[in-house]
DNA sequence: CTCATATATTCGCTTAAGCGATTATATGAG
DNA sequence: CTCATATAATCGCTTAAGCGAATATATGAG
């Protein structure tokens, strides 16, 4: 069976970690993830098409924005554990956790 | 932080997650992987290092054997959710399963 | 020592991954 | 319509992965 492999795949990237760290915190767009890694937008975009290939996010339009968020199967529920056992105790996932913050707090007051 | 990548690279390869099943059933040497998978000596001694390297497996020498079975820390306690909720489900692996099975009796019979 | 068996390593090749830079497309603002 | 913003797609390049075939190494048997 392809699919598990092609999840699995996904996950043997940092940067796609990266990115399903932040969006297992909330739903996301591009650019919010773009800001956050501080990583270009066509590596942001790429990777997030990958991810959504994989099924393991699944994507949203709104205006001209596009929102990412996680899409996982009862099969991936070891994901929760790669998570939280995992990624979040290391510095550079939890930096970029943080970095997600500033950033979404300097959005909005720009927005208001 | 390297060691968890190194992990998940591992097991983004359809033969490794083969050698791993069937390592998550017993310790083996790399003739019993062969046998079992029906792939060529190099192509399993060169994943069983591999998944050594990544530390998802550890070797012991015994004579002219070796023989590989499971290393897992703690970090990696989602590999039981791999194995059992999805390979185990799968055809694929269930026939490696068997084969490994089939072989290990032929070798049995052959030493007595 | 010599031979057979088990395993690891090397070589050359092919294919896939990831990247930056650029361009294309879509949407909303005015 | 025109422009700015957000996202996706393409191109060319570099590097890594995986493979079969062949060779090297280590061990035990006799």
């Amino acid at each position: 069976m392809e699919k598990l492999l092609d999840a699995l795949k996904a996950l043997s990237d940092e940067t796609r970690l990266r990115i399903l760290n932040l969006l297992y915190e909330k739903e996301l767009c591009v650019c919010d993830i773009m800001e956050a890694l501080q990583i270009s937008q066509a590596k942001a975009s790429r990777h997030l098409i990958y991810l959504k290939n994989a099924e393991l996010v699944k994507d949203r339009k709104h205006a001209q924005w596009v929102y990412y968020s996680m899409a996982l199967d009862e099969r991936m529920k070891f994901m929760d554990s790669l998570v939280y056992d995992n990624l979040r105790n290391l510095e550079l996932y939890q930096n970029d956790l943080q970095n997600l913050k500033d950033w979404l707090k300097r959005k909005n007051i720009k927005c208001d």
